[in-house]
RNA sequence: GGGUGAGUAGCUCAGUCGGUAGAGCAACGGCCUUUUAAGCCGUAGGUCUUGGGUUCGAGUCCCAACUCACUCACCA
């Protein structure tokens, strides 16, 4: 894989029928092409019988059928396929150079549509104009790039060697376009707040952590935007959104790239029940828009997403599937026990919600709101006025995995002040670096309306809705560990 | 970090009870003007991830290391 040992027989091959081209006074790496046509367009607007109709098209060579006088190439294109026929009775001039064209080899084609005799849309090429030389044969075409590990590291292969791939990342465009065109019609503005912070508030992670060397201080990259986005509430913005990467210092999983796209939006003089029917709408939205049913499948689930969706409450939920009551401390620790979670030193808040998680979360398969989340793990929400004991939360559930967070912001700086530094109290050392944000509590003393917040994860979302069980099929260039650093391992 | 599975030709994969390494595609040389993963004939291509061990003999069995996948743990 790397490029410091001598090519291999195939790219030697491959150089020498460069040098022929070479010699033909033919530049293997072309210019600039105007009038395009994109394979795709150039088949569903083909007339069949007409006279007359010609196309350009350009891409790579994937398919190559070679039947001596006459020679058919599948090119490909990001909108799809489309067939060339070169007959050496109409390019004698150039048919030395065409039989040097391969595959992986981008090339540009003009010439008339037509129909093979098998009914396949046809460039019946008059010119043809090598473009990029492929040093490197493509993988093999029918099964194309496999290796998983492979197709991540040359992502720049398995996009074309692999066309779900391709369709899937336009899929992610099209999504991500939509949620923006979403939000703004409803009169969100869009902001982009700081990736380097001086400190990494809004969610409970580790950081990653930079130096700037002018200033001389160490940088967070952000965790959340979450105190950003809320100060813009202060200053009078009162429906923002963003839609931006997150940084994690966390392990890596399926579900989990340590730098992963978060869309939030904060909403004034809204709450979380605010929050709710707009998530509901706008992921109902873009299913409508970019998807075939309103049941999807993502791996051997199938999930039901048409409205209404559940909306269950956090205690009842435990006692249902998690056989324990939050009333009864004892009933959950006696649960947590013989779920084997270490409940020694623990808040009950917290062996509360490691039962949650071991024993609810994985029923949560078709869309469902987990609302009023015990008041002490939620230290950024506002406690609900009917039972503090309970924080205005909810957290979307689909496919066993946790997709949107929201609240009713907590807007009293006193009560914000407080929570802060109970959970500085409580943290390990170890965990995190978390620091005092004092603007931000500057901030909501000059007074934050009451608003609702979101945040969903936008690449989970992609996930479930192009039936991807990995996160790294929906983020181009997951993180991965560098191949030098498996070699110096070795040595 | 734990568990399970995997690593064989450029790619996709076979390889039986431990007995001299196989196919398809790609490549190379031929033939072929309507193919659709084109076809036919021929050629070449391998430190079986690495290092030990058992054995007369290891791709195959044992041990260790490396890498990947899945999974658990960690993870608002």
């Amino acid at each position: 894989m790397t490029e410091q040992t001598a090519p291999s027989k195939f790219e030697q091959q491959r150089r020498e029928k460069l040098d022929k081209i070479r010699q033909f006074d033919l530049d293997p790496y072309g210019d600039r092409i105007d009038g395009v046509q994109p394979a795709a367009t150039v088949k569903a607007a083909f007339v069949d019988d007409a006279e007359g109709q010609t196309a350009r098209c350009a891409g790579r060579i994937v398919l190559h059928r070679d039947i001596g006088k006459l020679i058919f190439i599948t090119l490909r294109d990001s909108s799809g396929t489309i067939q060339l026929g070169l007959s050496k009775k109409i390019l004698e001039g150039q048919w030395d150079f065409i039989k040097l064209v391969e595959l992986g080899d981008i090339v540009v084609a003009d010439g008339q549509l037509g129909k093979t005799k098998t009914g396949e849309i046809t460039i019946w090429v008059e010119s043809i104009t090598l473009l990029s030389k492929a040093l490197l044969p493509p993988p093999e075409k029918f099964h194309g790039l496999s290796d998983v590990d492979m197709r991540y590291r040359m992502r720049y292969v398995d996009l074309w060697a692999n066309p779900e791939v391709m369709a899937r990342f336009q899929q992610r465009s099209a999504m991500t376009a939509s949620i923006r065109r979403f939000l703004c019609e409803k009169g969100f503005l869009e902001v982009e707040t700081p990736m380097m912070q001086t400190i990494a508030g809004g969610a409970a992670a580790r950081p990653f952590i930079t130096h700037h060397n002018t200033l001389d201080i160490d940088l967070f990259l952000r965790i959340a935007p979450e105190l950003f986005l809320k100060r813009l509430l202060v200053g009078g913005m009162e429906k923002v959104f963003e839609i931006n990467r997150n940084f994690r210092n966390e392990g890596l999983s399926t579900r989990h790239n340590p730098e992963f796209t978060m869309m939030e939006l904060y909403q004034a003089y809204a709450d979380y029940n605010v929050m709710m029917d707009l998530t509901e709408e706008l992921v109902c939205h873009l299913i409508e828009r970019h998807c075939a049913s309103q049941t999807l499948s993502f791996g051997e689930l199938s999930i039901d997403y048409s409205r209404p969706w559940r909306r269950a409450r956090y205690a009842d939920l435990l006692k249902e599937y998690g056989q324990c009551d939050m009333d009864d401390m004892a009933s959950v620790r006696k649960r947590a026990q013989e779920l084997g979670i270490n409940d020694v030193n623990k808040d009950d808040a917290v062996v509360v919600n490691e039962v949650f998680e071991a024993t609810v979360e994985a029923h949560l398969i078709n869309p469902t709101f987990v609302i009023d989340y015990p008041a002490a793990i939620c230290p950024l929400t506002r406690q609900s006025k009917k039972d503090p004991r309970f924080a205005e939360r909810f957290e979307l559930f689909v496919g066993a995995m946790e997709l949107a967070n929201a609240y009713t912001e907590l807007n009293d700086p006193v009560v914000q002040e407080a929570n802060f530094r109970r959970q500085l109290r409580g943290q390990r050392d170890d965990e995190t670096m978390a620091k005092m944000d004092e603007d931000f509590i500057t901030a909501l003393k000059y007074g934050m309306p009451p608003a609702g917040g979101l945040g969903v994860g936008i690449d989970r979302l992609i996930m479930l809705l192009t039936d991807a069980t990995s996160i790294r099929d929906v983020i181009l260039f997951p993180l991965l560990k560098p191949l030098s650093a498996k070699q110096e391992q070795e040595t």
